[in-house]
DNA sequence: TTGAAAGCGCTAACAC
DNA sequence: GTGTTAGCGCTTTCAA
């Protein structure tokens, strides 16, 4: 089984002779190592340039025992949450010269914590990107960690130099301040899966901004949830049940429960935005599907994983940028699904 | 820059050592080449399974001048879509020991297959699959073709060996009868983006069936889209707008235009599914979060993708199986979106 | 059917 | 700051 399409690229010993200089300083030039005298390292970049020079993955991995190789690992959250998270991640890993593996993988599996070690070995990562679900069980970081696997975090439940997370706790506030200046008294909260950094920080945003305005959180008004449609219906199920107590308005966690609600709201035969108003999280494509389109709080997905390669390439690079790295922030997405009480 | 993660993993020396063989015959048998004596064979087996032996793939590539290496190309379609084709691909891949690298790309830009032609030197791709909507530009593949690009192509709008496809025609079909059953006799129906393969195959389907039953399509029932929730949803204020005369029941050529059927029949206060029925094409995520819940036609997404990659592999390893591919089926997911016209 | 030897293209270590 | 040399771990001749 031969090579169907034979390279026959230029190699660094080309390169070394046109700029007449030997091929250590060609390494030198093409990994950005500061020691090259500017001079040669015009000739060589000239060289590489007029060779159409691409110093091969093989070779580079072969002698210098690394594989320029990360991998990402996650079990499916939601399709575009996922899909953005792939974005930024494969944007930064190329960025810095690192290919980028998928890893969809089962968080229930009894060895995950094997599978991703081996991951190692075989194709030889040299680092591995944590998502949700996945980066918030703890039993299975502690394993990763002790096995000398270089790590990112993407938004776990706890503190960690490797961890890079959101700032939940201002959306969650925002998100209710919004609904609160709408004219909103009686806000119900559907909570996200409780494995998740997220849920309790939002939750908390959530409470803080009902105390601002005067307001005692009402336990009845908060509903536990999972990030799925199933349990944003059936928490909107019990929330609704109240008659005339029932919430003019409910915050969910995310955009697929928010739908879930939508869909128990329509159910019920209720008018929205007017016999309620509905918020979620994320501004996932689905939020514009909705009727009525879903007001929301977007938050910068790709940006988060962007920059947990960058702290893991850091890392892996030596430079010891070990302190927490400071939230991303959010913003808030108006659409129908919010109006005052009506 | 040292790696972090030394592998000192068992060479194949050790391998052929401790199995009393040569270097070559581990080769041999690591590669599955049949000429070797069971005997020796076993030997080699024994001695990989005691030392955990893994192959290094950049020495393989090295040696091999062969990377192992498959890139999936995509302008994300629809992010569950998407993913659907990312897993079917990478389980392919993976079983037959390629890694996959996705490259996210935008269908407009310039010079696209310089781009990906580019693949296939600096990482070094052996073969690439295109999924639409980049499997349906023309243009594009002939380019790739030229540049000995191995290609796997999903879903074009025309021929060739290295095409598979979905029988979109009978999937169309089988739509537009479960709608004749329920009792309906104006169906409107939505296409999908004109580039692409199934949007006419889709029509022809819903054409014959209507024909089937003795019913003459009628042009005014029949309204361009793109694939997209907007174009959907314009498409359905067209069909929605005929008074009386508006139809009973759409089917839209996939879910997101559907998503935009339902939210302009509930922009119009039409009661669904009573007032009118909906059906779409992929039984995307989406589907179980509208309301009604979404009556569609699943395509087998991933085995599609899956299969793409088998043929791909199978010509860049010689079998020269380039007869086209069967299609494959679809079925029916009934929800709540379709009722008897009433 | 099997093995010996010669690289694949690059980087590490060490000299200069 | 720069060059020389010896591998990295495998596959490929080609000979036996």
């Amino acid at each position: 089984m031969p090579p169907v399409r034979k390279s026959s690229r230029a190699t660094i010993i080309q390169v070394a002779k046109r700029a007449g200089v030997s091929t250590k300083t060609v390494s030198r030039v093409t990994n950005g190592e500061p020691s090259v005298r500017p001079d040669l390292r015009a000739r060589v970049e000239e060289a590489v340039r007029h060779l159409d020079y691409h110093p091969s993955l093989a070779a580079r991995s072969l002698a210098g025992r690394r594989s320029f190789l990360l991998a990402m690992a996650y079990d499916n959250p939601s399709p575009s949450y996922l899909l953005n998270l792939q974005a930024g991640a494969r944007a930064e890993s190329h960025f810095r010269g690192y290919r980028l593996l998928f890893h969809p993988c089962k968080t229930d599996v009894p060895n995950l914590a094997e599978e991703l070690i081996g991951l190692a070995d075989d194709p030889g990562i040299e680092g591995l990107v944590l998502s949700p679900p996945l980066s918030t069980r703890r039993a299975l970081i502690e394993r990763l960690r002790a096995a000398q696997l270089p790590l990112a975090l993407i938004a776990p439940p706890f503190e960690g130099g490797d961890a890079v997370t959101i700032d939940d706790e201002a959306a969650g506030f925002a998100a209710t301040v919004h609904l609160l200046e709408l004219g909103h008294r009686r806000i119900g909260f559907i909570c996200g899966h409780p494995d998740h950094a997220a849920s309790p920080q939002r939750r908390r945003g959530y409470e803080r901004a009902l105390g601002d305005a005067g307001l005692a959180p009402d336990p009845r008004l908060i509903e536990p949830g999972e990030f799925s449609f199933e349990s944003g219906r059936s928490a909107a199920r019990t929330l609704l049940a109240r008659g005339r107590e029932r919430p003019t308005a409910i915050l969910a966690s995310n955009d697929d429960m928010a739908a879930g609600v939508i869909a128990e709201a329509h159910e019920l035969g209720l008018t929205l935005p007017q016999e309620l108003s509905v918020m979620g999280f994320d501004d996932a494509p689905l939020a514009q599907m909705l009727w009525p389109p879903l007001t929301t709080m977007s938050q910068p997905i790709a940006e988060l994983a962007r920059l947990a390669v960058r702290r893991l390439l850091d890392r892996l690079q030596g430079a010891q940028s070990s302190e927490a790295a400071t939230p991303l922030a959010f913003h808030l997405v108006r659409r129908s699904s919010t109006c005052p009480p009506g």
